[in-house]
DNA sequence: AATGAATGAGCATTCATTCAT
DNA sequence: GATGAATGAATGCTCATTCAT
């Protein structure tokens, strides 16, 4: 018991902690914990499939309980509501980027960003049907659960934060608004899924990640002359109130 | 037909051909056509904004109806099914974007740029709402009037290509796979309308166009040494079937 | 139209009453009146008898539309909700008693007693099963629905009110609490109606009104004596706060 | 067997003899007597409330075993359905009134009358919710256990018929069909209950019960000249076929 | 004896679409 | 052309009851 591995530790604290934030906001009358999560395990599974292919609005809880050879009762032991299927859906869809692994080894920061691209875009590529449905059906969710797939996609940005911030203090970037910039890495992941209808045909998904990791480098690289904007200091930009 | 004023044919053109674009896609019961138009446009005026507030299925013909001031059944002498209206209303947000304007003014490519970025975002801006409806609820639509939306969105990414291949050939922006960088500029403008909930806290329109335009002609640019791969080249990279 | 009987004209008065009472609490798709009015009626006639037989809660929407030989979604355009046609049911029963007529002629207390009496039970005696719903049900109604019935109940009992003041203040009968006695006779009626299982084996109903009017106007005669408490000052009774 | 205590006796008699009534009509799996008594107290407390507030129809089996921290599976190891429990609460009602103690000292009758209809009242006011019960859900049950409960309402009765009867025969009270009185009495005593939403507002129990006393006394006193219809011979009312 | 997860028929309500007027 | 009442299949959710443990 004392001499864990730390890695095994921390992915289980991770698969806890992913229950934990979802589970206070579903109200389940079952009390076996193991067999909860066995449950969502498996409505997560059917359903994921269900609402890409029709839309959330379009998958009746029959459809839903028809793909698992379970009652429609038995489903609502586990779920107060339908939306409650999908919080968990998307919340798993959020968390896999947490499994990014540990963060990329220091070094290079161009070289720790490029990793940390590549990451997040094949986890993005290995399931794009999911990233292409939080963004249709997010909005479908209401106040906390709608709070906290917010909260789970910004809490997968900071990674991105970090290595961009470490990057620009250490010179190897230029001076930028970091959480725009953050956000437009994870925003061109995000577009290998969003128009893969387009982009599938062009590129795979190496060259998908190479071309970006171009455009991103580029992007952040210090240039000569009149590059970098002299004039601009960014405390001074304008916020939105 | 040799002498019509430009400017009222161009508008007239452009009118036409969207309707042109949309009505063989849906069967209207009604013959006169300028009645059809004013129809069309009170429906996508009223079933724009109740889509945009609580999504495609979860709005009534009757909560559309009712915001018109008609009966449903006129609304049905319009058109066929209730996904017409949505198609009615998808395609006049894309068309916004053929509104764009004269393209910029010859000259330097960075500016040429510059100015497209500025006039797209703000369209986009102008109209977040209808950017999120596109991209929640397209996948609603089958067959042709689905193909018609990826035509059209396609259609609007052909200025910045120009814009880009034109800075490439003169040496102005550095050498990328121009359908994908495209498709990274237009991305970023999307991202206004998708991410606005976090983004509009942080900045406001201008200096997120500033950013963003910084952002993408800082990796639009040339670098010295080791910057732009030497080995790359283009026409090689692996399509994927 | 200037010479309309005026017993004509206030039965009119009175069902556009009722119908002014119970309309407000019903939002009813229909615009129609005259088309609501006729649905309201029907759906009072095959709604009254299901809940007798079974219960509210026993008898579902698809046997009141089975009845009517109407849709369910019909129904639904005139009613909001299945306690609607409960409020509709109980309001009508209600409003029978509003129709026992013209005031008995001046005279005799007793004997306007009698005669209100008289009316009075028979109306109940000749829609028994519905006062019997009315005990069982009225509590499925929540704020003005409920208050509504309450309120119906109460102005049938005024007639029987005015009587009896009447008759005190003639010296005809016994000073006594008016809104308790009142309500001993309108509460003797309905229990024609609530236990005829077992007074229905005793007596036919003109016997029963005519032991309970001996019953009622001999406890409300003078008696000589100490029959009446001297000491009683009705106002000093206490009232419950 | 002979040296009982009286009190204890007839407390244990009476307990006895109302489950000796119940449990016939309902089959238990469990065998201890004294288990099977205990868990009957225990559902009735928790179901009354729980019927009183919501209803029979409205309240389910997992409310009542959550009320009691008890299995929905133990519950049904006592009762073989939901209507059990309403029996079984009913029942428990009704049985009150076989606690009104020893009859009233032999002496007037008007006293005895008097004594009786306080006690009688008393313990309707004492719990008046389940009166109101009993009016609102009696139709739930069918056969022998709905049989029971009109049982147990009538033999109630007797004691005030008794006193009726005794009153008649001494000349204290007039002549009169003496199961309708009886039930008139019953009938005011349950009004307490069945319309304090109203009365309670006018006056306290000790005023309602003095009010009634007087109205019933007064009802019953023979009368000077015509008070007695002479020419009424009991026995030739015609009875209802 | 007790537990509580599972079942699945049942029900209120919705809503796209039709069609008589 | 327009109206709006009617249709009825569809759907989310409930809950009495069972039964394996």
């Amino acid at each position: 018991m004392a001499k864990q591995r730390p890695s095994a530790r921390r992915g289980d604290d991770r698969r806890r902690s992913w229950l934990e934030r979802v589970r206070p906001l579903i109200a389940s009358q079952v009390g076996d914990p193991s067999l909860v999560e066995r449950r969502y395990g498996e409505l997560i599974a059917a359903a994921a499939r269900l609402f890409q292919e029709k839309g959330f609005d379009r998958t009746t809880i029959d459809d839903i309980a028809g793909r698992l050879n379970i009652s429609v009762g038995a489903i609502y032991r586990y779920v107060e509501r339908k939306e409650d299927i999908l919080l968990l859906t998307l919340a798993r869809t959020l968390w896999r980027f947490q499994k990014l692994g540990p963060p990329p080894p220091d070094g290079d920061p161009a070289q720790r960003l490029r990793e940390l691209i590549r990451r997040y875009y094949r986890v993005i590529a290995a399931d794009a049907p999911s990233t292409l449905l939080a963004y249709r059906e997010s909005y479908v969710l209401r106040g906390e659960a709608r709070q906290l797939t917010k909260d789970m996609e910004l809490e997968t940005n900071r990674a991105f934060e970090a290595v961009l911030r470490d990057g620009i203090a250490r010179g190897a970037f230029r001076r930028c608004r970091v959480e725009v910039v953050t956000y437009d890495i994870v925003m061109l992941g995000h577009m290998w899924a969003l128009k893969r209808w387009y982009l599938g045909r062009l590129v795979d998904l190496d060259a998908y990640i190479a071309e970006q990791t171009d455009f991103i480098l580029s992007a952040l690289s210090r240039r000569r002359g009149s590059g970098e904007r002299r004039d601009r200091s960014l405390p001074r930009i304008p916020r939105r109130v």
